[in-house]
RNA sequence: GCCGGCGUAGCUCAGUGGUAGAGCAACGGUUUCGUAAACCGUAGGCCGAGGGUUCGAAUCCCCCCGCCGGCUCCA
């Protein structure tokens, strides 16, 4: 899914439009058959449809899909039905014939298809000759990279159907678009299914629930996360561990509260380039442009600024770190919310960081050091970069030098820091380029946890200065840079990635003490409150349900230690360990316990699994 | 926001025009048991909200709201 399918790559066949197993190595192999499948899913839509509009049909990670303008919505009936008639096809074993036309002719034969008519457009810009595809009654236009004939075609089942723009535009037409999974073996097939299977069991909405640790209610309202007392446990560690972070890095903490007047983010630029997002201002008269309306905090940034303004600064305080662990709000659009990951209150760890220009490579080093010294805590190793530079379009005004300047200094510190990343052009924020950090979550979504941006135009907009060495006042460059992103999103990844099994430091409950019977109850509440005077999650289950039923709820609740209790250990004031893994560590002393899981917790340990 | 699907007990789901059901969870009682489910009982629902059709609506229609998948946009 990561090339553009509009990048045409009508010149890079290389073997040809059509190619025999033995010619093109496993991938390519896979990858003509997903695109060889879709070129049936379009065959037998345009049987059912003559009057479809079709767009186009790529293979993709899992699959394939098409996009078709058809006269009404399918049905997940139409689904079964395209793909039985779609393996009726598939064997008759239609040979697939790929051969260049000349552009005219190309636009002749597909005359009443719009979309292919825009394809011909673009690809005839450079290319005199065109590619088709036939198989059976169906030609397609196509820059080829098709199995020999149907029948070759791998194991696959449709999926489902979706809305997509015409060329991801949402400004123009609205297709349909079929998705279907297709793989080399029925049994990769399988697999895939399996996958998707085990995904959703990790999926943080699901664990959430399971584990009470987070609700949602349409009451309260979309996209405001509810996080119950074992959630909020959760993110009380992770703010806990932030703030330990950066304060060893000389960060200091301020509080700045949640909404500001609408003059403060017209001077920002906010409400210039940000609006879409930002909830509606707090007015009394709805028809009021006043400036003194208020508006929830899409972002701390302009308000910081406005706080270092409070008093003179000099370089020599610099590099100033203004921290804040705060709550805002953005109204992203109802068709976006996504359970933890994609809220409307999210609490940022955001920080601004004043500096000279000359600072901004060794700053940016050292938020990158901050970065991985806490995905290294988590044990979260499989993210990405990228940097966001900006494009063409008229967003990214102001000074163009400052801009180069920025990018060259953030490259540099990537670079530096033996960072991989991928380039974007035109993705910057209206106020600089910026450096972000993705992960997937169970779905295989990818999500943006950490950003450090580059702010070559707030400053000056709201009049940030400091007086530099000479004794003249010049504009900071300010980096803005949030570490976990947002806690939400990045509590919502951790469930994931924990499969809700959260390191002990994490867990709401630590461990749980089972009495057998109620007569090793005194012994077994001790042993708690010994516990949680050592500053340890702890509780005690003192229902009257047998010991292998408290043993199933604690596994269930996922409780990294149940501290098993009976005769033998009250005896031995000890209790017996079993760990979540299933494991039993058998017998140990109270003081052996509370050691284990102090060190555990002290360091921060990714035990237990 | 757009396209499609879906909203019945805390959770998983039955119920297709005629008096709202099951399992698990919860709660009460009995049981006091050695590493993933003891037994009995009780309670729990404006069937997402509002409107309409009908003698009668969980069920059919309209319109909101929410959730899920995708598209577009972003911590």
């Amino acid at each position: 899914m990561a090339e553009d399918p509009f990048d045409g790559a009508i010149d890079a066949v290389g073997t040809g439009g059509v190619a025999a197993q033995d010619e093109v190595d496993a991938d390519e192999w896979l990858r003509r058959m997903r695109h060889s499948a879709a070129h049936v899913l379009a065959q037998v839509v345009l049987q059912m449809f003559p009057d479809a509009k079709f767009a186009i049909g790529p293979p993709i990670e899992t699959g394939f899909y098409y996009d078709f303008d058809l006269p009404r919505p399918l049905t997940p009936e139409d689904l079964s039905t395209i793909q039985k008639r779609m393996r009726k096809e598939m064997g008759r074993n239609h040979a697939f014939d790929w051969r260049e036309i000349p552009v005219a002719d190309a636009r002749e034969m597909f005359a009443d298809q719009p979309f292919k008519q825009e394809l011909i457009d673009q690809f005839s810009a450079d290319a005199e000759q065109l590619g088709i595809c036939t198989h059976a009654e169906f030609t397609d236009l196509c820059q080829g990279g098709h199995v020999e004939s149907t029948r070759q075609i791998g194991p696959f089942r449709l999926t489902n159907v979706a809305g997509a723009y015409w060329r991801g535009d949402e400004t123009r037409p609205q297709l349909q678009r079929v998705y279907g999974a297709l793989f080399a073996t029925r049994e990769e097939l399988d697999a895939h299914f399996q996958r998707i299977e085990e995904a959703q069991r990790r999926d943080h909405r699901k664990l959430g629930r399971d584990l009470g640790l987070f609700a949602f209610s349409e009451l309260v309202g979309a996209g405001v996360p509810l996080l119950l007392p074992d959630g909020a446990i959760i993110r009380q560690e992770m703010e806990r561990l932030i703030r330990e972070l950066q304060e060893a890095r000389g960060y200091q903490e301020v509080w700045t509260g949640h909404v500001a007047r609408g003059e403060l983010f017209r001077r920002s630029g906010h409400l210039e380039n940000y609006a879409d997002v930002m909830y509606p201002a707090m007015r009394e008269d709805p028809d009021d442009e006043d400036p003194e309306a208020y508006y929830l905090k899409p972002m701390n940034c302009p308000v910081h600024m406005t706080l270092y303004n409070h008093t003179l600064h000099s370089y020599r305080e610099f590099p100033l770190r203004y921290a804040e662990y705060t709550t805002l709000y953005r109204y992203e659009k109802s068709g976006q919310l996504s359970g933890l990951t994609r809220v409307r209150s999210l609490t940022q760890d955001d920080c601004h960081i004043f500096i000279t220009p000359e600072q901004i490579s060794d700053e940016v080093s050292r938020v990158l050091e901050l970065v991985q010294t806490l995905f290294e805590t988590y044990g979260m190793p499989n993210f990405r970069y990228e940097l966001s530079l900006p494009g063409e379009s008229g967003k990214y005004v102001d000074d163009p030098g400052a801009w180069q300047t920025a990018v060259t200094a953030l490259r540099s510190a990537l670079d530096s820091a033996g960072i991989d990343y991928v380039e974007q052009e035109g993705e910057a924020a209206f106020y600089g380029p910026k450096a972000d950090l993705f992960v997937s979550d169970a779905m295989g979504r990818e999500w943006q946890l950490s950003t450090i941006q580059l702010d070559l135009i707030q400053p000056a907009r709201l009049g940030c200065v400091y007086v530099a060495e000479d004794g003249e006042r010049r504009t900071p460059v300010v980096i803005h840079r949030a570490i976990h992103g947002s806690f939400e999103r990045f509590l919502g990844i951790l469930i994931e990635h924990y499969a809700g099994n959260f390191p002990l430091w994490l867990a709401p409950v630590q461990a749980r003490c089972i009495p057998i019977a109620d007569r090793h109850l005194d012994w077994a509440r001790e042993v708690a409150a010994d516990l949680r005077a050592a500053g340890l999650r702890v509780d005690v289950d003192d229902g009257n349900e047998r010991m292998q039923a408290k043993i199933r709820n604690g596994q269930k609740r996922k409780i990294p230690y149940l501290l098993v209790i009976g005769d033998r250990e009250v005896d031995a004031r000890a209790a017996a360990v079993r760990v979540r893994s299933g494991d039993d560590l058998g017998a140990k002393s109270l003081d052996e316990i509370r050691a284990l899981l102090s060190d555990l917790r002290r360091r921060r340990a990714a035990e237990p699994a």
